[in-house]
DNA sequence: GATTGCCAATTGTACGATAAACGACCGGCA
DNA sequence: TGCCGGTCGTTTATCGTACAATTGGCAATC
């Protein structure tokens, strides 16, 4: 039948993962890149892509280009569209980092993720000592409180840690420092049943403790100290090196 | 009047900024959004936007659906397409940052940038005295001996002064760090005038000659020490409150 | 007064046509 | 033979129109 041997999934396609078929379309290409499908086959064309997944050339068209903005694509004339070289991607693009994390995961991302989380959270910390206000202060505190609910068996541990690290991020009162909150939630998230497997996570939150308990006493090098305790366990835990 | 009183620009509009319409588009869409003129107006519909620039719907479709990609609005039927807040923008995508900083700059934003260089670049450094290769020693070198060459005169500091900080950060290995480089880069080019005004940009090469030697040497913690150095200088020369 | 159903505005989707870019192929000429 | 130039086909870029889907608000009705 034509050139459609190329894609597994054919007539209805569209599991219709988003709220739209666009969206759909932009989650579908966009695994399918991150795996790494088009690594030995070219792109295929707005026309081939529409036709294979029965929609119009407008959702194709639009999906693609989000997926430019996102700089897994870039198309010219004549030429199709190609996908762009890994360094290119917005790792730090909600989409991009879920789609690399469910599909590409590996102890050797976990480990490179939490070198990134080693740099960034520390400083957060620090600076969440220096400008955390009231609120952030409550955000912190409640966090570290679901937690040692969530141990007790009362809540979601995950979700009380997620809240923990992002009120962090927030109290620290910088738009950079803010932004890795979706990232750093999608990836725990992600890795979360990885992470779990191998710890029992009950002690550290003696560790969360100490760096809240440095933020609200205004004193950022302890506050660094202590949250590079916590991410440098999860890191020698899963083996650096 | 109607409705298209709203933007200043009509006719011809697109100063074409872009390689095609949609990317002009983008552009000027992008810049209005980070300069706040839908703060107080609601977001234009695609009809009036394609009335106003004088494009197609399609092209105003796609400039708007790469928007929704990186953050800055949200499209709804009946609603229209709303300006997200600033805090779910993608502030690591190239666009949003150079929009940001061309528009928006100012001395608390560079502060809050170089907060962020002073977590990723120190630890950055350390990876690279772990895992740097010959290529990445010569590329570090090379800047390093450009920078020199430039405060001689021959050749451009700024250039030289980016290609050593993209060099380390690619040298640590770590797809996360290495995807600093388009953030580093964009805004070091940006803020440059700002930097050079306040700073005589020389003294600083002897640090980044330690930096260099501590990356050869195989010590990461010198590197991290020598790094912190470098942007600590640029820290309190700003302000850092 | 509450509920239900219709209306209208706006994005979502489809289709068809034409323009522009540009690599590839082919033919002619020295 | 080998180079040069133009033609052609492929693919994205742009346009225009038509209709579907969504949903907030209004109005009619019980």
């Amino acid at each position: 039948m034509a050139i459609d041997m190329t894609d597994g999934d054919v007539l209805p396609t569209t599991a219709t993962v988003g709220r739209n078929l666009t969206h759909g379309m932009l989650d579908t290409l966009g695994r399918a890149i991150v795996t790494g499908r088009y690594e030995n086959r070219p792109f295929p064309t707005e026309a081939e892509i529409a036709k294979t997944h029965g929609v119009s050339r407008s959702v194709t068209r639009e999906a693609v280009k989000m997926l430019t903005a996102k700089g897994l694509v870039s198309a010219r004339p004549r030429q199709g569209t190609v996908v762009q070289p890994a360094s290119a991607w917005n790792l730090f693009d909600t989409d991009v980092l879920r789609w690399t994390l469910e599909r590409k995961f590996s102890v050797e991302l976990l480990r490179h993720f939490n070198q990134l989380r080693i740099a960034i959270e520390p400083e957060a910390a620090a600076l969440a000592a220096r400008f955390a206000d009231a609120a952030d202060e409550v955000a912190i505190r409640t966090g570290l409180a679901q937690m040692e609910a969530g141990e007790a068996g009362t809540g979601d541990p995950l979700e009380a840690d997620i809240a923990f690290h992002m009120a962090i991020l927030r109290a620290s009162k910088n738009p950079f420092y803010a932004q890795f909150q979706s990232v750093v939630s999608t990836a725990l998230r992600t890795s979360i049943r990885f992470t779990n497997r191998i710890k029992g996570r009950s002690a550290n939150i003696a560790d969360h403790a100490a760096v809240a308990d440095a933020i609200v006493a205004r004193d950022p090098a302890a506050a660094r100290i202590a949250m590079t305790r916590i991410i440098g366990d999860v890191l020698t835990l899963i083996g650096e090196e």
